[in-house]
Formats: C-alpha cells, sequence, structure tokens
DNA sequence: TAAAAAATAAACCAATCGGTCTGAAAGATG
DNA sequence: CATCTTTCAGACCGATTGGTTTATTTTTTA
C-alpha cells in the first residue's frame, strides 16, 4: 500500500465520525484538516472535491455496519439465539457504536433526502441490506424449524427496520434508551408469537 | 398587527419548507432572501440572528404539526376511528403535508442532535407531544368501552410512534410508501387485539 | 397631507468556504 | 546515498457566509 493510499485511509477514518455527528453540510474541509492535522494539498491530493470523501466515507461506515451486523449476529448457532444477540447489541446502542454520531442511516439518510441523490442511493442500499439481513433470519429460523413456517419474513424485516430506527432517532434525541428497550422486547414477544 | 410583525411571519412561513427540505446548516440567509425577496435588512430587521429564525421556524412547524394532528382526529367520534383517521393520513405522508421536505422531527432532531441543544429540546418536546396524543387516544378508547382495560397506552404509544418515524424515514429514503402501509396494517392488528 | 417613526434596501465587514496551483518535503528506487 | 517521483504544505482565488451599519422607502400618526 502506497504512502498516498494510506494516507487517503486516513483521511476517511477520521472523517467518518465528524461527518456522522456534524453532516455533511455542517461539516467543512477546515474541519477534517484540523482533525487530520493535514493541509489542503492532503485532502485535495487524495479526493477531487468535498462530495468524494463524503461518498467514500460513507462507503467506509456501510462496511463498518455490515461487518458489524455480521460479527454481533454470526456466531450464534441458532436464527433466535441471532436475533437476541442483535437485541444485545441495540439495547446499548450507541454507546456501543464504532464510530461516533449514532445510525448513519438516519444521519446521512434525512440529511441527502432532498439534497444529494447520488448518497440517497447509498443509503437506500444500507437499508435494504439491514432488511434483507432480517429477513434472512427468518428465513434460516423457518427452514431450521424454530418458526413457524407462516411467518411473512418480508412484513417482519419492514416492521423490525421501522422500529429499530424509530427508536434511534428517540434514543438519540432524548439522550437515553428507555423506549429503545419497550420496542426490543416487544420484538421479543413478536418472535415468540412465530416460534413452534 | 404590524407591517413588521407581518413581514415577520411572512419570513417564518416561507423559510419552514427551506429549513426543513435543505437543513439548517444547508440552508443560507442568501436562500431565505430569494424566497422572501426580501433584502438582509428585512431579514436582520425582524430577527437577531439566523439562529432566532431556525427557532421561530421551528415553534411555527410545532405548531402546524400539532393542528393536523388535531384537525385529523378531531371530529371522528371513537377513539378507534380517531386511529384509523390518523393511519389514513399517514398512508398519504408526506404527499399530505403542508410543509414540503417531510417530518420535521426528524429532519431537525438529526440535525440538532450533535449540534443544537436548543433545538433539540424543542423536537424532543414535539415528540413528547405526538406519544401523548397516542397515549391519550387508547385512554380514551379505554374509558368509553373500545379497548381493552389492560391494554398499556405507555407502551403502545412508544411502539407506534417508532413505527411511524421508522417508516416515514424509509419513505423518504425509498420514494414510496409500501413500507409505510405494512407498518400501518400492523398497527390495525395490534389496536385490533386490544379491542373487547 | 406633512412629518415622524418604522421598516427594509443596499453597501459594507471580516471570516470562511471549496477548490487550485506552485513549491517544499517526504518517500521510493537503484 | 543521490536522484527521481510522489505526496503534501501553504499561498492563492473568487465566492459566499452571517452579521452590521447607513441610506432609502414605506407606513403610521396627528
Amino acid at each position: 500500500m502506497s504512502k498516498a493510499a494510506r494516507t487517503r485511509q486516513f483521511i476517511i477514518e477520521t472523517a467518518a465520525p465528524i461527518f456522522n455527528q456534524k453532516g455533511v453540510a455542517g461539516t467543512a474541509i477546515s474541519d477534517i484538516m484540523e482533525a487530520t492535522r493535514l493541509a489542503k494539498g492532503g485532502l485535495y491530493g487524495n479526493f477531487s472535491s468535498k462530495e468524494e470523501i463524503v461518498a467514500e466515507v460513507f462507503d467506509y461506515i456501510a462496511e463498518q455496519e455490515k461487518q458489524r451486523l455480521k460479527a454481533v449476529t454470526g456466531p450464534e448457532p441458532t436464527a433466535l439465539r441471532k436475533f437476541e444477540a442483535l437485541f444485545s447489541y441495540y439495547a446499548r446502542y450507541p454507546l456501543n457504536r464504532d464510530i461516533a454520531g449514532g445510525c448513519p442511516m438516519l444521519n446521512f439518510g434525512v440529511e441527502a433526502d432532498d439534497t444529494n441523490p447520488l448518497l440517497k442511493k447509498k443509503v437506500q442500499e444500507l437499508v435494504q441490506y439491514f432488511q434483507d439481513r432480517i429477513r434472512l433470519l427468518v428465513l434460516l429460523g423457518k427452514e431450521n424449524g424454530e418458526f413457524k413456517k407462516d411467518w411473512d419474513e418480508d412484513r417482519f424485516a419492514v416492521l423490525m427496520f421501522s422500529m429499530l430506527e424509530g427508536a434511534i432517532f428517540v434514543t438519540g434525541i432524548t439522550n437515553n434508551n428507555r423506549q429503545m428497550l419497550v420496542v426490543l422486547d416487544f420484538l421479543r414477544k413478536e418472535i415468540k408469537r412465530h416460534c413452534k
């Protein structure tokens, strides 16, 4: 890996929490300069524009999110255990996050909604990825006999995702996770209703 | 009402959809000047800072939201009918909104989360107001015999609010309301489970 | 209707913005 | 280690930013 490639990655990783907390419009190039201790030449020598930094930062964050999801659910032997691992993870959200600033789908998605079509599409793809993971967990459980065969995995994925994002939003606004715990409890019961 | 008061209100109402769509950091004073066709003197003669405009705009939006909620549920004779009116409203979200840009709680809340404590508090209060309205609907239905006495109105308010915000988020990102309809259907069923 | 008061336009300010370009410093090569 | 190449620093650019002040216009008052 060349020096430039290492610097490029360092910039992306350093900028990620800043963009996630302050937003794209609220983060200036000078903020990145400060955090990285690089001058403009260093930033623009690696990226052609602020917009390119944002896109690369989001890709990096998205990959982190995916790896995190895998790490949380992967080792568990059953679908039910995987769900439970996921709920344990969300019970401590956002304190246990790798990248500060809460949920990047919410942060980047809400900001990009009316202003940045490219970024909006990236967020959409990450949302889709998450919903697919939920759906696959239900399918896994149906296949190995944990869940009833008539459980609608599409609907559950939509519901669970909506509930979690809504609860993440309220958690951020209120600075406490009480409502997240209510939502997680409800999800546990909902899953139980579909267990054999 | 004085000329200045009329201008002040005009500025607030004109700026509301702009801030709701582009965000606070993404909206410049020059954007407001353009939309209102006023010069800076007109803006700063009425407000001491951009921040004051934002706060007043959010207060205005919050009041609109409250009035809308009242208008949607008010005329209905039963709690069940009130819920159904609300669901019909959300089924067409955000096409039927008075102020463009989607849900202001999401938009302003996500942006203010790490950056603007005063605005964050205002969002929190609006969230609280909405959850209280949901809670009161459940209570109303329990009082007049529509719903079972053991239905936990606190939990339902949390769940319903989270689901709606999550679904609003996904609706915005995907530009379609399919998932909102799934969520609404689920909420209808959930309410039915608690009907006498 | 004229004069006073209020409201807004426009000029001004310093700072910051994203981006460009030249040159110095650092890294890579043999 | 000297030389060449790459990488980044820092000066520069025009535009824009939020805010201030003076000038002009509009509204209000009697």
